[in-house]
This record gives C-alpha cells, structure tokens and sequence, in this order.
DNA sequence: TTAATGCGTTAGTGATCACTAACGTATTAT
DNA sequence: ATAATACGTTAGTGATCACTAACGCATTAA
C-alpha cells in the first residue's frame, strides 16, 4: 500500500513561507485547532488549514481529532530535522559575510572589492 | 520611473529554495560566473541563471558585468537581513522543542502525550 | 569582415502555489 | 427527530515556479 507522501518535502523551503513561519510559532505555545490559529490571519480558515495540511506532509507538525476539532501540534521530529537544515544552511561563512553589512552601514562609501586591511 | 521591484520579496522564502541555498553556499567562496556555477548543478544554465535573477531580486546577491560574462558575489547588505529573519525565525522556544527529537530518539515508548516526569 | 563559439537571458511549458468559494460532516439547539 | 451552526477539507482559480528550448549578443577564429 502506497501512502500519500511520493517525495518527501524539503522541511527548510516549506517552512520558510512567511504565514506557515507564524504558523510553526504560534504552535510553539501550545496545540491548537485550525480556527483558533486562523483568528491570527487575514486569510481565510481554508487557507490556514492549507498551510497545515502542508506542513503536515513535511512532517513538521502533526493533528489530533477531537470531536469536530482538529488540533495540531508541532513534531518534534521533524523539527530536529528543520533545525539540522537551518544550521546547515547558516554556516559561520554566511556569518561573516552578512556581518559586513555593519561595517558597510558605517563607510558610505561604497562601490569598491573587499580589500583587507594590511 | 517606476523600477521593476513592485513588491519586495521575502528573503528567506526565496533563499530558501535547496538550489538557491547551494547558489548562496558557492557564492560564499568568492564571486563566480554563471557558467562556473552551473557547472555544479544537473540544471541548466538556463535554469541557473533564473535562479541568480531571483536572488538579486531578493537583495541577496549583486552582480558585475565584464567581457561576456556576468559575475555574481553576495550582497552582504542582503545577507544582513536574511540573517536577522533567520534568528527571528528559529527562536529558543523552537529549538527547545526540536531537542526533544533527540529524547524521543532514545526511549523508543511512542504516542503519548507529553507528560511531565512528576 | 564573416563564421563559429560561448555567454546569459527571454520564450514557452507543465506543475505547483496560495487563495476564496463551495462542500461534507459533526455537534448543538429546537 | 430536524434545523441551525461550527469546523475542517475539497473544488476551482489565477498567479507563480522551475525548468528546457530558443534566442540575442559579445568575443574569438578564420
């Protein structure tokens, strides 16, 4: 028997989305229904519950059914592996390179290569 | 005159992509062509290409024309910003969680709620 | 100069996305 | 029981995505 998942999702690039960032937050707290986490959104319950399904599939979060609720809550499985990709993306090189926004936030002066100083 | 950047995109979302966070690794090391990125991918240049479009669009990348090619490095201004919603992203309530993988890892006992060890 | 080659981008595509509208189902009220 | 309400999902959509094929433009070779 196949189940729905063909290819698994990568966790990091479903994640990132902005509604579904706020979505995993708002799931930090504690478990909740699909209604409760949609009174925090302009869109709609349905695309909410979209979201959810989809994070689901990534194996990010998870649901309980209770009555004619259904309450999600994150897995922390899955979450062990999104945080595994997040610190594999942030390396200590990117590190150093944003750092440099600072500096180039200080010097206007612009438009010329990294140049150390000697 | 209006630019071509109607809305500004969210960083992390696009540079979340698994091509494009390559892309960002690669270009850690130093600017590069297209071509020479391309080479580390089974797309096409073509593809590439689109990919490092997206990028610059999103802030994360630059890039400098000589002769017939076009070199990209990091935008560290960009890179800047994507490290700031990488760190409002994965906030200590999250990652506590995610350590919880490792416990459920250990003791093999599955399906049940969370439950405080009195 | 003209032809050939190499570079990056645009054209065109099927698939997927993010969303609202419509729906099915479970609960509650009458 | 039946009607009304509340919850979440599926249907249907325009837009965007990720990609290959076709292209335009430099540069190099003849």
């Amino acid at each position: 028997m196949i189940t729905n998942v063909l290819f698994v999702l990568d966790a990091l690039e479903i994640a990132a989305e902005p509604n579904r960032r706020r979505l995993l937050h708002l799931l930090a707290g504690s478990e909740q229904a699909v209604s409760d986490l949609a009174a925090h959104f302009d869109v709609s319950r349905s695309a909410v519950s979209q979201h959810l399904l989809l994070l689901e599939k990534a194996g990010l979060v998870m649901a309980r059914k209770e009555g004619r609720n259904r309450y999600y809550r994150l897995d922390p499985q899955g979450m062990g592996r999104l945080r595994d990709l997040v610190s594999q993306f942030w390396t200590n090189e990117l590190d150093l390179l944003a750092s440099d926004a600072a500096v180039l936030a200080l010097r206007r002066g612009n438009q010329h290569q990294q140049q150390p100083d000697h």
